[in-house]
Formats: structure tokens, C-alpha cells, sequence
DNA sequence: TTGTAGGCGTTATCAG
DNA sequence: CTGATAACGCCTACAA
């Protein structure tokens, strides 16, 4: 833990300039002795290059970070574990913000870009306000944003299709006959549960589905919130599916309809959202929309490394294909 | 994303000099008169300090580095969300590294941090060599380790404790009447591997049950492994419990007993160990010994503040107590 | 090929 | 209280 050697060290040790230094360790051409004089002097004191001095100079931190609400949430593990290796393959440490899905929190965030400690910012917001898109447009380096953002918004865009999602789910369960499917969905005025509210809403227009309000049921992103939403649903109807808007949702449904005595899937068939580990452990295993969290993550990472690469490139729109995987919650048991 | 100010920008616009400005950005005493001048330029500038230079001057890059084998492993998640909080409140960034378990690859962090990108590193290396060691010893700036490193290694020490934690669930399979009681561990050659056959062997030495390798299984510490490790030892004896060396092991376990057409826990009790996010969701859910992994992350944020705010005094051993949480596994149904 | 010198944006130490 | 000015460690013209 003592004090580092700095290309001045080198340069008395070797007894040359640091400019030689330098030039031997970016090799730049020199002459031959020279490179060995240095090489050895760089050796002996175990020289390494301060990369704070470095991008002092080159603007360049060669760092990437990602802001997410909840550094818990299986989602976006899921994000934080498909970024990671492509980060690193292309030279970038990966910098983790948990906001606690804080919006000044997450606006303050951004505007310490401007602090220079990181290249770029990776950014999942759950609640979009005027103030996100402000700052996205003020923004002093490339962000990239997980989760839509309206067209125009000057920034890289990666998605998830929940509309094609839950359509998936949605005719999965109306092919196995069920007709009265329920919804528990997060709060309306996150990023999700708004698209997932709309999407729910297209689906069963498009199946010829009544719109029920009853069925409709909300509470936050939580296991036990979606163990309480499944309660005040089954407490004024009976439906024979129930689409969560996320898995943990869904395990909380699967815990309050076991307590009530109802099968899974034979009374009600439970489809969850995300596809996280948690699925294909619970009992019975929960059928789930996969989103794509871990191709959204890499999709966004290598959104990242072009940008950095080319940054007035037009800001570009990716969207993730969904896919319904299904098991024992609606099929059978598993 | 245009060029930022610097205090030279705000400096010529207010009419004072760069030193005035530095002064007042940092609170030092100054004119009442200089202040408002500053602040104004600096506001109407949108000015954002540039923590690179700071660093350079200071030494100071307010990160941490935090290295781990696989950020998608529930154990290392649980970690990171328990240091998050606490290395946030002091005004650190936490820098993620996966290793992938690649002792080169954790080697080469090490000495990158000689790099001075980041203030301290956390580092939970699943083998330790004598590499390990060494490096520990010439890092550049503060380590702190989780998972037990030999007496007088100059590093600050987290410790979980198998040997209580293995004795714990053993204690409790002897007490529900199981006398042959598997093991189903991971490689030998790992800390936790070797730990947990030390903590397994005491604990039946002290329960005065008889040693039989046959009893005993190897594999890897994901849940696949752990599959084929339990139906190797199924094929060759009969357990009536299965200790695991860690949960996805123990969910391995899980689906070869239910596939043999077993009953969990009347035919045979499965404890599993780090008690993750899965060990609830699981069917019948997972009775596992908590080696505190949140709490050793906690822990380990908490030695590195104040590691980083005395440098000098004597390395710090923490061991985090042991807890078995009873779940369906073992008892009844749930 | 090599060395000198200036600058990246801050902080901090001096005189004034 | 304020303003020059010298670091911090590195890179890079520009000159020699």
C-alpha cells in the first residue's frame, strides 16, 4: 500500500525524459535501448499507469454506468449480468447506481455525468416525467434509456414489447379456454405498469374479450402487494386466469389462491411477467412473458459502445422481441 | 452534451479569479460579494464540477470496487444490495467486477488498482492461492476480503461461519430422528468447498455419527450439478437427508427427489445454505442455513469507510453469525 | 530519436 | 479577502 512509482520515478531510474517514458509505454517509436532501459526501470518499481491522470488528459474514463431502481430486482440483474461482458470485452468497468426508483435521485444522477467520472450512462427509469426528458436533452454525456421513451427524445432507446407480450399470454390462456382473465398490475404511473395496462387492454378487444373492471386489480411491483391485489380481487369475483405483471406479483398471487384452496392452473392459471430465476423454481412453475431483460441489457450496452464510438450517429430505437414461455402454472404440473 | 464550463469559464464571466472560485465552490471563507458573483456565473453556466481533476489532485475517486465470480449469483446479489446503501451514504460509487471466477482475471483487478480508479476493493474470491496473497499484500490501496484468509494476512477479513452454520442444520436433522445424512457439496479446491467438508466432517464427528463416504457427494455450485451429484449418490445409497453446500445445489436435490418419486421431507429432509431469494419461492420451500450473506456485504462496506478513513490501523477479522431458517424442506409442509 | 514545456481542471500555498 | 502560481500524473506538440 505505499505510494506508486509515477513516469517521473521511471524517468530518474532509467535516466531518461518522461517523454521517453511515455513514448516507450504507448510505444511510440524509440530506440531500442532506450525501450529496454525503460521496460526494466518500469519493472523493478512496479510502475502502473494512473488512469485518473489519464483521463484527466483524454477526457476518457473508460468507465460506463447504470442507474436502476433496485440493484435487487431480478430484471435487472438480469440487465447488470448480459451488460457486464460486453462492457468489459470492449475495455469499460461497469458503474452501479441504485435510486431506489428516487426521482431526484435519478435526475441527480444525471446530472453528475457531468462530473466526467463515467463515459456514459445506462438508465432504467420506472416513472418518466417532463424533468427525465429535460435532463436526457441536457445531458453532458450518451445515455441510453431501458424502457420507451417518446419518439424524438434525444437519446439511444432499447425496449421491451409488452403489448406483444401479453398478447402472447393472453391467447396462450384463451387457446386453454379460460375467458375470465384477471389482471394484477403495478401502479399506473411507472413506465411498466402503464404499458402493461394498455397492452392488457388491447389484448382482450382483440380476443373479443369483455373489459371487466373487476378483474382488474393493482398494487406495487412486490410479492406481498400482489398477494394483497390477488386477495381484493378473488374478495369480489372469480376469475379462471390471472395475468401479473411481473413475477413477483405472480408469486404472491400463487401464494393467496394456494391459501384459498384453488388449483393452480385447474381453477386458475397463472401467467407471470419477466421470466426471472424466480419462475422456473416456484410451485407450480410459473409460466411467464419473457421480456428479454438480459438481451435488453446487452442490446443497450452495445447501444452504449457504438455511441461512444460515433457519437452523433442519429439516436437509434431498439425493441425486444418477447416470448411467452410456458409452464406448470398454466399447463398441466411441472 | 456540449463542452462543459471549468472555474476558468466562471471565473472570467464573474470577474474574479479561479482561486476565488475554487473558494467558493468549497465553502472556504470569502466576500460576500465574490460569493454571489460566483454562484451566479457558475448557475447561469450550468457548471458541474469535473471529479477527474479533483481526483488528480486529491487522490480521491470517491469508488469502490467491488469483484465477485458471477453477478447473476443470488449470494453476490445480496452482497452488493447490502453495501450499496451504506457506501452511498458516505458518497461512494460502487464499481462492479465479474470475474468469472478466473483467478487471472482477479489477480489482474488487483493490480489495477494500482490504477487509482477506485479508493478500495471488496473481493470475494471463491479460491484463494498463494497468488491471492501476495497481491493482497503489495495492493496499492485498501482490500477488504470476504471469506476467511490465513492469520496475518494485511487485509481486512470477512468471515462466514460454516462450521457453526453446518452444525446448526445438522443439529436440527438429528433432532427430526436423520441419522444418514448426505452431503452434497461443491469442489473441494474452492474457500466455501473446503470450509463446509471441514464443517460437515466436525459436525457429525460431535453428533457421534459414524463417517461414510458414501454419504458424500462433489459437484459444481450450480443447480444442474447439484442434480447429477444427488442422483450419483442416490445410486448408491440411501440418504434420509441431504445437507447442501449451497441453495441451487439443494434445488438440484429437490428435482431428482421429486423425479425418483421421493417425498421431501418424509423420505428425505434437503437444507440447503446461503438462504437466497430462492429458498422461499422453492417446492416445498427450502429449509437453509443463512451465512448472513447481506450482513457480510454490509459488513465488509462498513470495514473498507473506515479502513479508508484510517489507514493505518491494525487489519480487522469480522465473522458474521450463523442462522438456520426452518422452512418446509425439513418440517411438515408449507 | 530525444528532451523541454505547456496544458488537462482542481486544489492549495503563498504573497499582496 | 484575493490573486498569482505551483502542483497532481500524464500526453504531445515543438525544438533540438
Amino acid at each position: 500500500m505505499r505510494q506508486g512509482p509515477t513516469i517521473t520515478t521511471i524517468a530518474e531510474r532509467a535516466g531518461v525524459s518522461i517523454a521517453s517514458v511515455s513514448r516507450v509505454l504507448n510505444r511510440l517509436p524509440t530506440s531500442e535501448a532506450t525501450v529496454r532501459a525503460v521496460r526494466v526501470a518500469a519493472e523493478e518499481l512496479g510502475y502502473v499507469p494512473n488512469s485518473v491522470a489519464r483521463s484527466l488528459k483524454s477526457s476518457r474514463t473508460n468507465q460506463v454506468a447504470f442507474a436502476m431502481a433496485d440493484i435487487g430486482n431480478p430484471t435487472y440483474v438480469a440487465m447488470v449480468r448480459a451488460m457486464q461482458p460486453v462492457l468489459k470485452d470492449a475495455g469499460f468497468r461497469l458503474i452501479l447506481h441504485s435510486t431506489d426508483a428516487d426521482i431526484d435521485d435519478e435526475l441527480d444522477v444525471l446530472r453528475r455525468l457531468g462530473e466526467r467520472y463515467a463515459d456514459g450512462l445506462i438508465i432504467s427509469p420506472i416513472r418518466l416525467t417532463e424533468r427525465h426528458l429535460e435532463a436526457f436533452a441536457e445531458a453532458r454525456a450518451p445515455v441510453v434509456v431501458i424502457g420507451s421513451v417518446p419518439d424524438g427524445t434525444p437519446v439511444d432507446n432499447v425496449r421491451a414489447d409488452s403489448r406483444t407480450g401479453l398478447r402472447l399470454a393472453l391467447d396462450h390462456l384463451y387457446a386453454l379456454g379460460r375467458r375470465r382473465i384477471g389482471f394484477v398490475n403495478g401502479p399506473l404511473d411507472t413506465v411498466p405498469g402503464a404499458a402493461r395496462a394498455r397492452a392488457y387492454a388491447d389484448a382482450l378487444t382483440e380476443l373479443g374479450l369483455p373489459h371487466d373492471p373487476a378483474l382488474i386489480e393493482i398494487g406495487d411491483f412486490y410479492r406481498a402487494d400482489g398477494a394483497a391485489a390477488t386477495r381484493r380481487l378473488l374478495a369480489r369475483t372469480r376469475p379462471d386466469a390471472l395475468m401479473c405483471a411481473n413475477d413477483l406479483i405472480a408469486l404472491g398471487a400463487l401464494d393467496v389462491l394456494r391459501a384459498e384452496g384453488l388449483r393452480v392452473p385447474e381453477d386458475v392459471a397463472v401467467v407471470g411477467t419477466d421470466d426471472t430465476d424466480l419462475a422456473p423454481v416456484a410451485w407450480p412453475t410459473l409460466t411467464s412473458v419473457a421480456l428479454g431483460s438480459a438481451e435488453r441489457g446487452r442490446r443497450a450496452a452495445e447501444l452504449m459502445l457504438d455511441r461512444l464510438a460515433d457519437g452523433d450517429a442519429e439516436p437509434r430505437v431498439v425493441t425486444v422481441e418477447p416470448r411467452l414461455v410456458v409452464r406448470g402454472s398454466t399447463k398441466g404440473t411441472s
